[in-house]
DNA sequence: ATGGCTTTATGCTAAAGA
């Protein structure tokens, strides 16, 4: 089974490219951020044999979840609401259960500027995802978080660590908030076989950072235990950040066993 | 570099992103 996670940076001006990547790599699911706006189209993807489930909001945010139809009659939604605010209208979680497996696809918010209310606000959100997480692992199934994490999780994962201290990505407290996450037993999938520095995921529209491989690993999968014990592989595709009109964000593609 | 681009929603610029 392959499941992907992509960052389109809006559907609307990526819709070609997300149509030429599941024809090219046929994952059984792909999840996206950053739809941008209130026009999904789902059926574009209907007519290439894709069913999906979406959460978004007016001109920012959004996240869909793509599946093969062939999967229609085992997929169900289970929430598009991250559990602990009920204030919180931004469209950054869908929850979806697949047969014995509950696939958690977020964009979690970016954070900066540090001096603003959009760094508690991240820091909560991650507070509301450990809550989520530990619910979860009180049971015994399989699940898996996919998404862009706004989360630099280490020096290897970026170009130039001194340029990110004190950055709402990279900064003690958004890294002891995701540490704790993963304390539940949860593993980042790309580390799993693959100590490789400077790999990336987002690379910077500006400065030429594509050019210079000035890149951040940012987008992530997370695994639970039994969950990782499926894993086959988990690699990122960096080829549609060289496509027209690219996406900053460049696909993380996870793939499992059964 | 104080975001050096890109996108949205509107507007003749601002806000957001990372």
């Amino acid at each position: 089974m392959r499941i992907a996670s992509w960052n389109v940076n809006s559907i609307k001006v990526r819709n070609g490219h997300v149509q030429d990547w599941l024809q090219k790599h046929k994952p059984d699911f792909l999840m996206l951020q950053e739809l941008k706006g209130m026009d999904f189209p789902e059926e574009d993807f209907r007519a290439i044999g894709y069913g999906s489930h979406y959460v978004n909001q007016k001109a920012r945010n959004g996240v869909a979840t793509l599946y093969k139809s062939e999967w229609h009659d085992d997929v169900k939604m289970v929430s598009d609401k991250l559990a602990g605010d009920d204030g919180d209208e931004e469209a950054r979680y869908l929850e979806l259960a697949f047969k014995d497996i509950t696939l958690i696809n977020i964009y979690l918010p970016n954070g900066n500027p540090v001096d603003t209310e959009k760094y508690p606000y991240k820091l909560k959100w991650m507070e509301r995802l450990y809550t989520r997480v530990k619910d979860l692992r009180k049971t015994s199934q399989s699940f898996l978080i996919g998404g862009d994490f706004n989360v630099i999780p280490a020096n290897d994962d970026c170009h130039d660590p001194q340029a990110w201290l004190g950055d709402a990505l990279f900064r003690p407290e958004t890294h002891a908030a995701y540490r704790k996450i993963l304390n539940l037993g949860m593993c980042d999938a790309f580390r799993v076989n693959n100590n490789q520095a400077q790999s990336y995921t987002f690379w910077d529209y500006q400065a030429g950072a594509w050019q210079r491989n000035a890149g951040i690993r940012i987008d992530h999968f997370l695994l639970s235990p039994s969950c990782a014990d499926m894993m086959d592989g988990c690699w990122i595709d960096k080829e549609p950040r060289a496509l027209e009109k690219p996406s900053d964000h460049t696909p993380i593609v996870l793939d499992l066993a059964a």
